[in-house]
DNA sequence: CGTTTTCCAGAAAACGTTTTCTTTATCATA
DNA sequence: TATGATAAAGAAAACGTTTTCTGGAAAACG
């Protein structure tokens, strides 16, 4: 079954050099004469060969293995937008260098300790790792981050280091900017901030964003955590949209449960979202957001793990943002 | 960078053993004392020995990696939740049976003709494919799987061989019981069907499904295809609900183009839609439509290319699926 | 008690590459 | 022409497993 008939050894043998050549060619060495060369590659053409990428990386002891690490419903509990996003990135990156994605999800990895973590990725035969969304409290796989076990790539999380690069938009400036434009069209001077996770990262530099603006207005900020969940969203919506309150999430999903908490209690009031996941166009209604290109943030995480295998230092990613204004019709066409 | 530092040759030495007795106990071989056994284990987690993946499979042959096929764009343009499920379901499953699932997406082998797909997936040591959502117009990837160069497991498409196994849900008669259904609470009798794709396997099923409840009813059906495409779908709703006609539609997604559409026109009437994903949630209306488990039909298919790869022969799976009524505050809470 | 099985364990050859080291041929230099 | 340097090609040892084959001891058998 597909097994690889033609081997290496079979085209020395039909171009007439020795094994060693091939793999020269193969590997584009310099040392090797324009004249082998061809008569290589038309043995390679002629036989179909295949190269046995497992047998390379047994030899080569590089497997161009990549996992990557990422929480399914961290981020929204009905649609995976955001991970889907990242995949897509990620996958397609890799091919083009060459390299193979291992998604695995934090749920598979939960229950580890940080030895079995190490056993599994180099079970794998894992040479680096793209972390997304890693919060404070994933003790566990920050310590195998930490171990310098693996070169790694932290996507929405600190901790550069010789083997580990971070990347990430500015959230904090991001917040502020889009609270403050959002803010600009009405002179709400309180607000509800329905933040994100508690010991989540970029929750906690958002929250930092929003202040700041609140503190430069003079704004009357209550903060709510919103867990990322719509539903908790929409639930403090209930609870303090009737005193006027401006509301301000810090994702677009809780923006979306706020909306429908409004649309509930028949208040019309714009929210203001995080993320520009394109399901916000489902909302039906007017709201700014932030958006993230994840796509392309999972790919230069693969050519930033790229580099650190290729022995380069780590380093902070910061990645540019955008503010929009989805409308209804904007997504729908 | 966390290469395997103890290889079977230490574990070998520390347990007193030859290697070939490690590795039987390693595999569960039967003839191993009980004795030797324990001795090789204790070598093994004194050690902390770690298979080296690479090697076990360039030596039995056997790489244990499948290749998930899918289409990021078929089902839907934005949210990619059904694409999200499938890889969800593979993997877990893939985990669970000691397997590595390499995502493909169809754009990544879009120009490639037979031959360079089968050396694709040789390159990649693939041993099995799972190929989601082949509609007839795919030509080279059926004659790949037709070229029976691997086993493959196809779901949403037809194609059972000694080396191919199909699995789906019965869309014929999901999409009769969902049509009747949905019908029974009104008096209808001309009727909007926005259908799938043309060449697609599951859109003409679903066809064949809705054309027998029209036949039966005495229904008169006016069939439009929308092509998978929200906007489309709003377009057709927009040219004919004046005429009263009921709205049923191949898929969630057209079904939410179609309300959005209702909605502009200042229309109510319910629509009828088909998937069950959970972005339905956000169209804010009531719907009837057929729920298939994604996850879980992706992971029958892991299972079932693991027979296929044990030399089973293929088969015709038809997974279940269930009629449901979504509300708004169903998919809340 | 001799013969045949059965059961375990070890030796060694694969698997298909990469890479280091050696050899041979060519060429420039003195 | 002898000498050293350089370029290209080959030989062979790895890489870490699996698997087949062989050997020896113990058990079963007549």
């Amino acid at each position: 079954m597909a097994s690889n008939l033609v081997s290496i050894r079979d085209v020395a043998r039909e171009a007439g050099v020795a094994i060693s050549t091939v793999s020269k060619v193969l590997n584009h060495y310099p040392n090797v004469s324009e004249e082998t060369r061809q008569k290589v590659n038309a043995a390679i053409a002629q036989l179909g060969f295949v190269p046995n990428t497992i047998a390379s990386a047994l030899s080569s002891k590089k497997t161009g293995r990549m996992a990557l690490v990422l929480d399914v419903n961290r981020h929204s509990q009905k649609v995976d937008e955001i991970p889907m996003r990242y995949i897509i990135g990620a996958i397609n990156k890799a091919k083009e260098k060459g390299m193979d994605i291992i998604t695995v999800f934090f749920t598979m990895i939960a229950e580890m300790d940080v030895e079995e973590m190490i056993r599994y990725f180099q079970s794998q035969s894992i040479e680096g790792l793209i972390i997304c969304g890693l919060s404070k409290d994933d003790t566990v796989l920050r310590k195998l981050v930490e171990s310098q076990k693996f070169k790694a790539v932290l996507i929405d999380a600190p901790g550069v280091s010789e083997n580990t690069s971070s990347i990430h938009i500015d959230n904090e400036k991001a917040q502020y900017e889009v609270a403050k434009r959002f803010l600009a069209g009405n002179s709400h001077k309180k607000i509800l901030y329905i933040s994100g996770k508690k010991n989540g990262y970029v929750s906690e530099e958002r929250l930092i964003g929003m202040n700041r603006l609140a503190d430069e207005m003079g704004l009357q900020v209550l903060v709510r955590t919103g867990n990322f969940s719509e539903l908790e969203a929409r639930k403090l919506t209930m609870q303090y949209a009737r005193s006027k309150h401006a509301i301000i999430c810090a994702s677009d999903l809780m923006a979306i449960g706020a909306m429908k908490a409004l649309i509930d209690m028949d208040i019309y009031r714009p929210v203001c979202g995080f993320d520009g996941v394109s399901l916000m166009g489902y909302a039906g209604k007017q709201m700014h957001t932030v958006r993230q290109d994840f796509q392309k943030i999972a790919a230069c995480a693969v050519e930033e793990l790229c580099r650190l295998m290729e022995g380069e230092p780590g380093q902070d990613i910061v990645m540019p943002h955008k503010l929009i204004r989805i409308n209804y019709l904007d997504v729908i066409s």
